[in-house]
DNA sequence: CGTTCAACCTGGGCGC
DNA sequence: TGCGCCCAGGTTGAAC
């Protein structure tokens, strides 16, 4: 669920929090095993109670939250939801999977709304909640850690951090230190747009493959955002205020395996790589031309372009 | 070194 | 109805 589209509604959906004093922070240790929080929840917690929510950004698909007191060093209260979990201001869908729940003072407590509160909420539970000082804010989410950002990549950034890979280039995308934000239901649709089959080792594509990538990727992810992320199937994800994201609508291909392609009509496949699925038209996406450059005898082409009887796969 | 893979979890859906 | 298996938006570290 949470990519970079639905990362960055979550962070907007809590930014207007931003000055809410932190009264108290509970780690609640229900029926579900606690996931990874450093340090421990007791001194999280001690170190939040009393200071301010000072600003709410993303990196990547990470939200941090910058903390800090009149006169005390800024920390940032650093969140992955990885699969499953939630920025919530609304009530949790289940009371055990609440992770964090953070009591606030806005100010504003009108009898209209008394009580304040973000959650973190994380049905599964592979989720990540850590408290960091500059230092290490910069360690899990720094130039290091991420590469730029899916929103304002370039095909110069694409080419030069992927451009030697042989690895497939749907694979690729999922490398956070090539470019952040990018995951398994955006990889698809990115490509779907640039026309390019996912298998392709990333050592193929030309230049101006690679700034069809990007930009399609920065469409693709803005678009995203307008919508406010995608719900699909199980509509675990929301946004901070509990409403399902509407880009789901327009996906050409994630999820659509065997149903029409939008753009040409053919089946979309439904194909695995690196155990994750991947969706592709073969039509709209084919397979580039084999490089035949000079020096270089051209491969035995594959014969048939003549009549494709394109049967529908079934799933 | 680059790349692949199992593991971390819960829960929904499916076939038997 | 129940059981076992497969699948799912991500990331990590060990193993090739």
């Amino acid at each position: 669920m949470p990519e970079l589209p639905e990362v960055e509604t979550m962070a907007r959906g809590i930014a207007g929090l931003c000055g809410a004093r932190i009264v108290a922070a509970r780690f609640p240790q229900g029926p579900c095993r606690p996931l990874a929080i450093a340090p421990d929840p007791t001194e999280i917690a001690a170190r939040l109670a009393g200071h301010r929510i000072v600003s709410v950004a993303r990196f990547g698909k990470r939200v941090a939250i910058e903390v800090g007191g009149e006169e005390s060093t800024p920390h940032w209260l650093v969140i992955e939801p990885r699969m499953t979990g939630l920025l919530l201001v609304a009530e949790p869908p289940t009371p055990q999977h609440v992770r964090m729940e953070l009591e606030l003072d806005t100010g504003k407590g009108s009898s209209a709304s008394p009580r304040h509160q973000l959650l973190f909420w994380d049905q599964r539970g592979l989720g990540t909640i850590r408290l960091l000082d500059a230092k290490g804010l910069d360690r899990a989410c720094g130039a290091a850690k991420l590469g730029p950002d899916g929103l304002v990549v370039t095909g110069d950034d694409l080419a030069e951090r992927l451009g030697g890979s042989k690895r497939g280039v749907k694979v690729a995308l999922l490398d956070q230190k090539a470019v952040a934000g990018i995951g398994n239901i955006y990889a698809a649709e990115i490509l779907h747009r640039a026309a390019i089959d996912p298998r392709t080792p990333c050592d193929r594509l030309s230049a101006a493959a690679w700034e069809a990538v990007a930009r399609a990727a920065r469409e693709i992810l803005a678009s995203a955002v307008a919508h406010e992320g995608s719900s699909i199937g199980d509509e675990l994800y929301r946004t901070a205020d509990n409403r399902k994201g509407g880009f789901q609508m327009l996906h050409c291909v994630y999820g659509r395996a065997g149903t029409p392609c939008k753009t040409c009509g053919g089946a979309i496949q439904r194909i695995v790589q690196a155990q994750r699925s991947t969706f592709f038209c073969a039509t709209c996406q084919p397979r580039p031309r084999s490089p035949t450059r000079r020096g270089q005898t051209a491969k035995p082409r594959r014969k048939p372009p003549a009549t494709l009887v394109r049967r529908g796969t079934k799933a």
